[in-house]
RNA sequence: GGGCGAAUAGCUCAGUUGGCUAGAGCGCUUCCCUUACAAGGAAGAGGUCACAGGUUCGAGUCCUGUUUCGCCCA
């Protein structure tokens, strides 16, 4: 009978890559080739992973979201694109460079700019590939046709004409002030690239002489005492700031002290910025290399002293400790201030120190000369899109965080002292004068029209910062600044969805330049997924050893294994613990789809003739209740998609077709294939099968294509999975009553199959039955042979009608059915009574229970009418079944 | 210091307009290689939903406070 035959397992290796390939060539990531191509388009901009990385499980579970909500989008009818593409991360990408050259034995100084550019293209060539194949490993179907990377002509050409119309407007300034400077990499980063950690220091204590005083005169008089965590700044202080209403040190301030080994005189000064309660209560002011200094030093117009050089040695502003290194002039004068008797004591201290976020070197601040961004209106802007509702965050507690930082925004430092990059559209002339320009052409042009002849231009020798490039990546994408027909079709896109680790880095910079430029919202949602973490929830990291590959779990468990395990194993914005077990677990479930599949297959004649949604009236009682809880699921996974809430979806499908489809109606389906008429029941199975892969598709596109392809299907249906509807509800198939019966028969089945076990009947063993169905009498007559299939009953001794007087037996309660299995000897009537005595004493506790909260009026009137009657429903089901179990207990007594 | 999240079965987690006798997977116990599937099937044990109050006819779900853990910001 079986037309063909699948092998018993699932085999996703030969499967994933050749249907993706399929996919691909046929066109169908593309919107041109949906259903509906001129219709709404769908469109998400992919986050864009670092072109030379290696794919990770925060990857994993972006592709996967992404891809459920494009599939699925796709399926509904609409145009969806999704734009993949890779960005050229600009301090990653050096640092590993910096690192392969080292290797080799040079530097990018020794081979210069040209040549390392060359060497980071190739770098670059060499490792895309890598990146985007694992995307397309992961079953992601975006249109590889407009896959972009930020370093391409056109979006290069996006970030020179964003920089310029931004110095145009007057928001890009240049200007020296306080940076996060990372020696290592001898760069400044932005504010969001540093990170504090909380680690054991030091809190150094010493004495500052105070001028024309004798350090022997003690405290207030020789010396004031100041405490630092970074002993080697003190070369560089321009003040000592007391509390002015310090009683301690008030008469100090006017005064001048000298700074320790280098005798330069500094002011003592009042600020009510000083804490009287940390370390002695009086601060040393260093403006070049302390944030908090420099706003005090600029309140006091206190110069400022840059000791540092670009490496962090110290430099000639530091006497005679030029050349060291920070931490070793920190040892050096420390040693010379004790030697001069300047040193109080040293005190453990918890502190937070600043980190570079790639790297993990500690990071200087420093003053030097910059490019700054101005955010204040752009701030603005970014706050009113979220805050009018055109804008939403998914799940809506980040809306307080982005408003709570976009409220405390400081000047973006754009500029980088790195080399792979954008460069920054600026050149300067002999004397000095900046041309800001979209190339060299314009430039020199200004030039000329500035000089009134040609001069030598010199360009700015410093790239942006990455997150500047990334910030347009909605719509460069697309083709900004022209406006091409991609960008009027598929701009704005409508979903962001990324980690919300980057809210700030990466989510509020396209908002503020979307609106700013394209004067439009980027994107009209943001969803932001959590953290994935190893199954005890520790960050996975390589030095931990605990980095679950997502490589190695796609060829061991198969893509659609890892991504269900991703989307259901995860809620938005909460990090998700990732373990093997889970992933074991949805390889079977592919499995069970599988032999599910297997068996529809194998039970349809050569000449089957699938007619699509089953006749309503060729429907038998199962049929009717699998198609009704159809109609369930359909409703309440859209539902659920349509809100965000992936996860819920993905498993109350797994559970409907593993709980009631295959663990239920294909059991219940099978007396009935060798019945007379196999027919409608063959459709049904047919049906709902194809309706369920429909519904699983975004979550497990492999296995759920893999068998759709073998299904039979009505003449004009679409060709593959990937582009076939997503399932309707249809309301010839709502059917509550049907429904209900079913479960009925559900329940007898079970307690029957409980009581076999509980008494070790021989689970191959036939055995009597008397059920006794009440008001489901009829429906249960129209199942016998289903209930002795699933109960394992004897067709000749099963009835269906109240049990025989005086046998001996089991007697079965489920609401308003009882059952009798005569075991005869089997059975000991005294633990039947007591068994029988236990569950009547149970029912009425839930009895009372129901009928309290029916006494209470305020239930029945304030209670929503179907809750109400629902408990009316229990109560009489409740009722029902005391009634059964009475007259039973009187039956055995 | 401010903000946010988590706390539910031995373990990992669901449970979103408050309406169940609180669910799943794994693990555990018993039985079954029944012609879709042993990556499986059947039955079962296991939970005062962190704690204390409150709102409500009704709280795992809402409010207040407390404890523990985690994250973000300063």
């Amino acid at each position: 009978m079986p037309t063909f035959t699948l092998p018993k397992t699932y085999d996703f290796a030969t499967t994933e890559q050749r249907l993706y390939r399929w996919w691909e060539e046929n066109g169908w990531f593309k919107p041109e080739n949906s259903r509906n191509p001129h219709g709404k388009p769908f469109v998400i901009s992919i986050p864009p992973p670092n072109v030379t990385g290696v794919l990770h499980q925060g990857h994993a579970l972006t592709m996967a979201l992404e891809d459920l909500m494009i599939r699925y989008h796709r399926m509904k009818g609409r145009a969806a694109l999704w734009v993949p593409g890779t960005d050229h991360a600009g301090i990653a990408t050096q640092l590993q460079l910096e690192r392969k050259l080292r290797e080799e034995g040079t530097s990018r100084e020794e081979i210069g700019r040209e040549r390392f550019l060359q060497e980071a293209w190739a770098w670059k060539e060499k490792y895309h590939g890598r990146i985007t194949e694992q995307i397309r490993r992961l079953g992601a179907s975006c249109d590889w046709d407009r896959e972009r990377f930020t370093m391409d002509e056109g979006l290069s050409r996006a970030v020179r004409e964003a920089f310029v119309r931004l110095y145009r407007m007057g928001l890009i300034y240049r200007g020296e002030r306080i940076v996060n400077w990372s020696p290592g990499l001898q760069t400044a980063v932005s504010d969001v690239e540093v990170e504090y950690t909380d680690e054991q220091g030091t809190l150094y204590y010493f004495k500052y002489p105070i001028a024309g005083h004798s350090l022997d005169e003690g405290p207030g008089q020789g010396y004031i005492p100041v405490a630092t965590t970074r002993p080697e700044t003190i070369l560089g202080d321009t003040a000592v700031a007391v509390h002015p209403e310090d009683e301690r040190y008030r008469h100090l301030i006017g005064k001048t002290c000298l700074v320790p080994m280098l005798n330069r005189p500094i002011p003592i000064i009042h600020d009510t910025y000083v804490d009287r309660e940390f370390g002695t209560g009086a601060l040393k002011i260093t403006p070049g290399h302390d944030p908090n200094d420099f706003e005090i030093g600029q309140r006091h117009g206190l110069p400022f002293i840059n000791i540092m050089n670009k490496d962090a040695t110290l430099n000639e502003q530091a006497g005679p400790y030029a050349g060291l290194d920070r931490f070793e002039a920190r040892k050096k004068l420390w040693a010379d201030m004790a030697a001069a008797g300047m040193v109080i004591k040293e005190e453990p201290y918890q502190m937070q120190v600043p980190r570079a976020q790639r790297g993990g070197e500690i990071i200087e601040p420093l003053v030097s000369m910059q490019w700054w961004l101005n955010t204040d209106g752009m701030a603005q802007l970014g706050l009113a899109a979220v805050r009018s509702g055109r804008i939403k965050i998914v799940p809506e507690r980040f809306t307080k965080v982005y408003y709570h930082w976009l409220e405390n925004l400081r000047h973006w430092c754009l500029s980088r002292q790195l080399w792979w990059g954008h460069r920054i559209p600026v050149w300067y002339g002999p004397d000095g004068e900046v041309f800001v320009a979209h190339d060299e052409a314009e430039a020199r042009a200004m030039a000329h029209e500035h000089y009134g002849e040609a001069v030598p231009l010199e360009q700015d020798p410093d790239v942006l910062d990455t997150w500047f490039s990334s910030g347009l990546w909605p719509f460069s994408t697309l083709g900004w600044p022209d406006n091409t027909p991609d960008l009027q079709r598929y701009y704005p896109t409508d979903v962001m969805e990324t980690g919300y680790d980057i809210l700030f880095f990466w989510v509020s910079k396209m908002i503020m330049s979307g609106l700013l430029y394209t004067n439009d919202i980027p994107f009209h949602t943001v969803y932001l997924h959590g953290l994935v973490r190893d199954e005890k929830g520790r960050k996975m990291s390589k030095t931990y050893g605990n980095v679950v590959d997502p490589i190695e779990i796609m060829d061991n468990y198969g893509t659609d294994a890892l991504r269900f395990t991703l989307l259901t194993g995860s809620t938005p914005g909460n990090d998700m613990n990732l373990s093997i077990d889970r992933i074991r677990a949805n390889r079977n479930f592919a499995n069970k789809i599988w032999n599910a599949t297997r068996f529809v297959l194998g039970n349809l004649p050569d000449d089957f003739q699938f007619r699509g949604a089953p006749d309503p009236d060729s429907l038998d009682l199962s049929d009717r209740w699998i198609l009704h809880r159809l109609n369930r699921i359909i409703e309440t996974a859209t539902r659920l998609i349509d809100n965000y809430q992936f996860g819920e979806a993905g498993r109350q499908v797994y559970e409907f077709l593993w709980g009631e489809f295959a663990d239920w109606y294909i059991e219940a389906a099978k007396p009935r294939l060798q019945g007379a008429d196999p027919d409608p029941v063959r459709q049904t199975l047919v049906y709902v099968l194809d309706q369920t892969l429909r519904l699983l598709h975004p979550f497990i596109p492999y296995v759920t294509e893999e068998l759709w392809q073998h299904l039979p299907h009505v003449a004009d249906e679409s060709p593959a999975l990937i582009i076939a509807a997503w399932p309707e509800t249809d309301v010839r198939f709502d059917d509550r009553k049907a429904a209900e019966s079913f479960e009925r028969l559900r329940e007898a089945v079970r307690v029957i199959r409980n009581a076999r076990s509980e008494y070790n009947v021989d689970p191959g063993r036939k055995i009597a039955a008397f059920i006794d169905a009440g008001p489901n009498a009829a429906a249960f007559q129209s199942q016998t042979a289903v209930l002795t299939t699933l109960a394992r009953l004897d067709p000749e001794r099963l009835n269906l009608g109240p049990a025989p007087e005086g046998e001996k037996g089991v007697t079965l309660v489920a609401g308003d059915i009882s059952v009798f299995l005569p075991l005869g000897g089997m059975v000991d009537v005294e633990a039947e009574l007591a068994r029988l005595r236990k569950q009547l004493a149970e029912t009425e506790k839930h009895l009372r229970g129901a009928e309290a909260r029916l006494a209470n009026e305020n239930f029945v009137n304030r209670a929503p009418a179907h809750v109400v009657e629902q408990a009316r429903q229990t109560l009489s089901d409740l009722r029902a079944q005391q009634q059964r179990l009475i007259e039973q207990i009187a039956a055995l007594s």
